[in-house]
RNA sequence: GCGCCGGUAGCUCAGCUGGAUAGAGCACCAGGCUUCGAACCUGGGGGUCGGGGGUUCGAAUCCCUCCCGGCGUGCCA
């Protein structure tokens, strides 16, 4: 639709450059849907950037380019210039019911592009390390990925989604330190650390406690999982691992369990992962020592205090960082160089980060060392999300991972369903903070609630195709539709707003915002929803039997639309509610 | 201190590759259903787009500066 128009506009350009004897570029302009119906389907601004250039008043030009625009006549109802220069279109009833039959064909298919060209593209999200349940951020982060991937997909890229977790480093002992401790003290062999020991780190730790030895970790995980999971190895081996080492089985059961869990959340979320991969698998491989050896050929490393330093200074940045700590063992930093390296080793075009604010210090020193590793550094993009805080009764409700008081995602998820879960965590834009606001999530009174609105819109036209096929009327399909039955202003506006969708798409994904895709959809219902509400001038299913063929096939158009935008929000779309 | 992200209606937020009277939900006010198309709809009030400067025909959007909030600035991840 856009693009025939923005093809004569550029010619119409390119003739007036040729007039005056410019040989330039032709500028940039752009055509967007006009924000109201008094400035016609489609305004252009190209004459108000031209003025300049071409030392004419923009209305001037704007008359020209106008002229040009108006013989495509047969397509083209009306042209106006409005405002400073503004090329106002209007284009033919037709132009927008002849869209009807494509929707209708392409069903499932419409909205989707190929603009990706099967580029293969790896988006790593979540990557909790399994020390405990995922919280709010990492459900963000889980329901933010799986939209860009879910978006790539359908804009035509190869896309991986992929998990990778650091098992191999000091969290995870410190984990396994906690399930062992807890486990000393079920037997009656330690004592807890009282509770305020925990409070700041630099408050007194107590090393026994009416003669039983505290075997705590300073920072180990306090959640009431950990318990759980030494009491079931208690159960199955009595008193029998008290001479094990933390970083054994009781480690080893510790992530298993954590783990296994976690990927039920993430299944419950409806979201899959192609591939998890973890550090370990990098030191087996000799791909950490590798990394380390090419770092150090390019003289990217020395040696100071006793640890191994990465000279980021050299590459731009604002200090140095320590690759390998002076114990022997490497810190986080050089793992991920390696990971991400391994990342283009495997063919990826593009690598899609998804991390939380607080990991974003991070991203630079790998993008500047696998860059000078040789890998091109552009081809890395971080998506940033901001944290998620809880509001209930006006409040907000308090997150601490320390105290372990911070609600998970399995406790939300049944709070308030997991499409209320998703659709509330992608509908702002990830830079932003997201106050999950439990009080609308969970509204007693659901008919406010945001989430179920576009689902209604949905619901609703599954309700009056099924009335219809009672009645006897039949569905129509793309040749038996006869769009042009669709005159009313209201409705050709609708056909307008389907008729975004594939772009909308294509840009939330070249964006990789996906809450682009929520607003959208909430815009088209807002259309959809008062259409179907006045039931005097806009009866679907009437006894004029052409207009009710048009009709339904518009229903079934906005139907397709919510469901496939639904469907990459990762939110159903029921056929009744 | 420095770096990144935010500051738009009472609240939560869209809009930010510059464009014409700044939008939505919730809340508030006034209306519409014997739920077979009301989980909806109609109308209304509500704004120094954090402050100030600048660039531009035009700035919520770009630049500078200041203020406020979050995160980071580890031989934690």
């Amino acid at each position: 639709m856009k693009e025939a128009l923005e093809e004569r506009f550029r010619s119409a350009i390119a003739g007036l450059l040729e007039e005056r004897g410019d040989s330039g570029a032709p500028p940039a302009f752009a055509i967007e849907a006009s924000r109201s119906p008094q400035y016609g389907d489609f305004a252009c601004n190209a004459a108000l950037v031209l003025g300049k250039r071409l030392g004419q008043p923009p209305r001037a030009i704007a008359e020209r380019l106008a002229a040009e625009v108006r013989n495509a006549s047969d397509w083209v109802e009306r042209v106006e210039i409005a405002g400073p220069g503004f090329v106002n279109v209007w284009l033919r009833d037709s132009r927008w019911q002849d869209l009807l039959g494509t929707i209708l064909e392409e069903g499932q298919r419409y909205g989707t592009s190929k603009v990706g060209a099967r580029k293969r593209v790896q988006v790593e999200f979540v990557s909790a390390n399994p020390t405990g349940p995922l919280t709010l951020g990492h459900g963000r982060q889980g329901v933010l990925g799986d939209c860009i991937a879910r978006l790539l997909d359908a804009t035509g890229h190869d896309v991986t989604r992929e998990y990778y977790f650091n098992d191999g480093g000091r969290q995870m002992r410190v984990l396994g330190e906690s399930v062992r401790a807890r486990y000393l003290e079920q037997l009656g062999r330690a004592a807890a650390p009282p509770t305020q020991a925990f409070a700041a780190a630099d408050s007194a730790w107590p090393v026994e406690i009416d003669g039983l030895p505290v075997v705590f970790p300073r920072d180990g995980y306090q959640g009431g999982y950990i318990s759980e999971i030494a009491d079931s190895l208690r159960r199955e081996h009595g008193d029998g691992l008290a001479d094990e080492p933390g970083d054994g089985v009781f480690r080893k059961t510790a992530e298993e369990r954590i783990f296994s869990e976690i990927r039920k959340t993430l299944t419950e979320l409806g979201i899959e992962f192609d591939v998890y991969s973890n550090e370990t698998s990098l030191y087996e491989d000799g791909r950490i020592d590798a990394t380390l050896r090419d770092l150090r050929v390019k003289g990217l490393v020395y040696e100071k205090d006793g640890a191994v330093w990465l000279r980021a200074t050299d590459l731009g940045l604002d200090r140095d960082r320590v690759l390998v700590r002076k114990t022997g063992e490497p810190t986080y930093l050089l793992p991920d160089i390696a990971y991400h390296r391994q990342k283009f080793e495997r063919g990826f075009d593009t690598v899609i980060d998804v991390q939380g604010a607080d990991h974003i210090d991070q991203f630079p020193f790998v993008v500047a060392a696998v860059g000078a590793l040789g890998v091109e550094a552009d081809r890395v993009e971080l998506v940033m999300h901001q944290f998620v805080t809880l509001t209930e009764a006006g409040r907000q409700v308090k997150q601490s991972t320390r105290r372990a008081t911070y609600v998970t995602v399995d406790e939300l998820i049944s709070r308030v369903g997991v499409d209320v879960f998703r659709f509330f965590m992608v509908q702002r834009r990830a830079e932003g903070h997201l106050d999950f606001d439990l009080d609308l999530a969970t509204e007693t009174d659901w008919k406010k609630n945001p989430a179920y609105y576009i689902q209604y819109a949905h619901a609703r036209t599954c309700g009056i195709e099924r009335k219809a096929l009672e009645q006897g009327v039949s569905l129509p399909d793309a040749n038996s539709v006869g769009a042009s039955a669709l005159v009313l202003r209201e409705e050709i506006e609708i056909l307008k707003k389907v008729a975004e969708f594939p772009e909308v798409l294509a840009r939330a994904g070249a964006a990789r915002e996906p809450h682009h895709v929520s607003y959208y959809l909430r815009d088209l219902a807002g259309l959809w929803n008062p259409y179907l509400q006045d039931r005097t001038h806009h009866r679907i299913v009437s006894n004029e039997a052409e207009l009710s063929r048009a009709r339904l096939g518009l229903a079934r158009a906005v139907r397709t639309v919510l469901a496939n935008g639904l469907a990459l929000l990762g939110v159903t779309a029921p056929e009744q509610m």
